[in-house]
DNA sequence: ATCGAGGCTTGATCTACATCATTCCCGCAG
DNA sequence: CTGCGGGAATGATGTAGATCAAGCCTCGAT
């Protein structure tokens, strides 16, 4: 069931491309209108910065499209991929006064703003926008939690094929005639700092799953997946 | 200001001895005495489980005293400890219907047990408590993304320091007559595990830190930081 | 069509941390 | 006090992935 069929026809958000976990879909067509066109919409090209570090955190963002990444930068310049944000995800639900990381279109993006003060005042209304919340940041932790155990112990092949699963979990095409094709906006350099890893040893481990047949590159942006039996394998530590 | 000083005196858990940050203080002496005696109070000793992978999580726990580590295992053996949860946090917070990871007491460990279903119908019916717990859930997810920067991107020294930061901050005691104690109830490989290392390379870095003069180990269990200022630097990633 | 720049791939070498192997320390039972 | 057992520290060696250094596509500008 899709979102759009769980709105009724005049819903301000019955255009909104993301997901059934949108907040939108836990107010009525009233609260919606009244909520929603508080923050307006943002578009921004690939590369272009949503924030840095250190601004101030008065807003809260939901993905419509496009891809978003978290950065955190050390004072040496290591830098890490926090987290990828695919539509439907939201930036900067963390409470804090401030932004801990910078937050960067990957691909060409639109989003959704909202007031975070507003945010609350309709969340404090609106039991079931506050579930819906809720939900989100739960399972962002759920997810941060993963990827902690990715980067506290997994090797390098590893970390690439869990990360080619969820990539492809989120924004992967189907397995329509029985190809499995896992979109790649992001440069090897951001995967690299996502993975916690060097983009040399991100390209090599590329090319290993390219020759043991797992992957078959279409071109940088885009693989497919060959043999998702044995990527699974791979991503959850089982292969030798 | 204390938790206590906020209930009122016929408050049922006026006696807890957690944080502000408590749920319960979202709630009304009424509404609390109501919501509070449904899961009861659960004692456990050092390494005693509290549940396993693959559970069923239908209960979200209240760590009051203790700490509980959450142990993430791979197929092959590999560990990770996702977090430690110390007074005040909460377990179980994802809203999956199963345990990701396993629970188990660090030290003798007393938690408050809460049904998840009646903690949502809680949650819907007051919005004061719907708000603490999201406010939990981000702040959760705050650190979550910290140890996240730590895991991908620092070195052995920077993960000790960090983790020393942090567990002062934590349960460490106050400045009171300089001196700066940090109790550490787990084991030297529950912390490399945490921290993504091997017990022997935990072990190096404490003798690196002692030989620095950054800090004195009072025993295995409790060193006092000796350096905050330098300290602070590396695990921030500062230090040459 | 040609050039150039930036990102990707591949190769050679280096190193931080892992692994394997003792030894040390400390609490505790006898 | 003495001997024992398990965690912690230290030492010797191995290795996954980093770093350094060329080449090599791809695509847009001329």
């Amino acid at each position: 069931m899709t979102k759009r069929a769980l709105l009724q026809d005049d819903h301000p958000c019955r255009d909104c491309s993301v997901s059934t976990e949108s907040l939108c879909c836990a107010l009525d067509a009233d609260a919606l209108s009244d909520f929603r066109n508080q923050g307006g919409t943002i578009c921004l090209a690939a590369g272009e910065p949503l924030f840095h570090q250190g601004d101030l955190a008065d807003c809260v963002f939901s993905v419509t499209s496009g891809v978003v990444k978290l950065n955190a930068i050390l004072p040496d310049g290591r830098r890490q991929v926090v987290t990828f944000l695919f539509p439907g995800d939201f930036v900067g639900l963390e409470m804090n006064d401030r932004h801990e990381f910078s937050a960067e279109a990957v691909s060409d993006t639109r989003l959704c703003r909202f007031l975070k003060g507003r945010f609350e005042r309709f969340a404090d209304r609106y039991p079931a926008l506050a579930a819906a919340r809720y939900r989100r940041a739960a399972s962002e932790l759920a997810s941060a939690h993963q990827k902690i155990v990715m980067l506290g112990r997994k090797t390098a092949a590893e970390r690439l094929a869990s990360f080619l699963t969820d990539v492809h979990r989120r924004i992967g095409t189907a397995e329509v005639s029985g190809a499995k094709l896992v979109p790649l906006p992001m440069s090897r350099g951001d995967i690299a700092d996502y993975l916690g890893l060097t983009k040399e040893t991100v390209s090599r481990e590329f090319t290993r799953l390219r020759t043991s047949r797992i992957i078959r590159p279409r071109s940088v942006t885009l693989v497919e997946i060959l043999d998702p039996q044995r990527m699974r394998e791979l991503a959850f530590g089982i292969a030798a």
